[in-house]
DNA sequence: CATAATATTGTTTAAGTTAAAATTAATAGT
DNA sequence: ACTATTAATTTTAACTTAAACAATATTATG
């Protein structure tokens, strides 16, 4: 019976092993509650009562938690003690900036390939020598997932008018798991089982923020 | 006395307002909080609770709520009854794409210009014809900003080494509300007031899906 | 035309979730 | 031994979502 785990912990989770990798610690150093709020802004009572919830009780009074042991626990809570394998779904300048984003490596996250329509990119690779991913055809994609069966990831950055119908051939072609970057809600088919999907524009931050400036008062 | 909105609800404001520009009714029609619900994924009694808590009671039983007013009320509500002026701090992928967001129209929101450092980029311009914006050279956005003092809103895609840096600078020029796309947790200078901050790498939903799918069992 | 059935809102209540605060206990340093 | 710091735990409060239901307008039916 494992405990549930909110994607809003998740997300404080990530900031904590970010923060480690960051800061590149010693091993055998220690790191406390309160440092932890310094560099990722999360509340030091938050991260105490984050640890407490997860069963994290490895901190020693008055020094912190042993960068060492907490690197282990949270790569733990975050799966990321395996790799995953993701494929990215319209090479546009989203999907060209998510294959180079080099924090992927550190939580064992691989781009194997883009795909898109377009004549001009697909054929062409993208991304720092040793690193680069192939271009291929849309066309192609069923065919490379079936020789690549342990992909179960992929990022859509396609525009939103194909958006949904993408996803719904990504769900066919067993892909388990989408982030959907078009600014349009998408849903999974209602008879797919177990399938993650997160809406996440990156337009709506702003909005925010708009929202936010001139609603005062 | 104003009441206080959440960004959760003002994230699901947003939905429901972008739901009604693209389905596109004709302002004498009705929608029920039911087809809400079907095109933006929220629960009908979210909608409701939603409209009930921000004081729109405009609908008709049977019937809904007539797509003239519910615009009108949203738009109110999101602050876009007015326009808002932004600059993006990095004209790298992510700045460009954002400079392209044809949804930022919608919202009354205009990009007027880039700045970058690479040499390649500053003096060039980029969009559609009509809709061109220049990227400029950072050490020109003083005086920038000096020009256009309605510019209140930054979108900041640099590098994470220059992130914070360059938060503090664009504080200190007179922008009030940032979106960080770096990843890394910035802070607002202590000393400062009233500035919104939002961090929101687009790495980070990623990471979510890879521990939903992995986590289980 | 009257009446019943139905769909939909507005509102309230309850449940669930998340974060903050307070308390207790342990430990290191002096 | 004393003090100050920090983690572990509990409690409390705040926030968010879900559910329930009465009220009412529209449509259907005899």
């Amino acid at each position: 019976m494992k405990k549930k785990i909110s994607l809003r912990v998740i997300r404080r989770i990530s900031f904590y092993y970010e923060a480690l990798l960051k800061l590149n610690l010693p091993e055998n150093t220690y790191i406390s509650s309160r440092k932890l709020e310094e560099v990722t802004g999360v509340s030091c009572n938050q991260v105490r009562q984050d640890f407490f919830y997860l069963g994290i009780s490895i901190g020693k009074q008055k020094k912190g938690y042993l960068v060492k042991k907490l690197f282990k626990e949270l790569k733990k809570i975050l799966s990321i003690d395996h790799s995953s394998k993701v494929i990215i779904i319209g090479a546009g300048r989203i999907g060209q900036a998510l294959s180079n984003y080099k924090l992927f490596k550190d939580r064992n996250i691989m781009v194997t390939a883009l795909f898109d329509i377009k004549k001009e990119l697909v054929g062409t690779e993208i991304g720092k020598p040793g690193q680069k991913k192939p271009i291929l055809h849309i066309d192609g994609l069923e065919t490379y997932l079936m020789e690549n069966p342990d992909i179960k990831i992929a990022l859509l950055t396609v525009p939103e008018e194909a958006a949904q119908e993408t996803l719904d051939k990504l769900i066919g072609h067993g892909i388990r798991g989408v982030v959907n970057f078009a600014p349009k809600i998408l849903k999974v088919p209602k008879e797919a089982r177990d399938i993650q999907l997160i809406n996440d524009c990156i337009g709506t931050s702003l909005y925010k923020i708009v929202y936010q400036l001139y609603s005062k008062k």
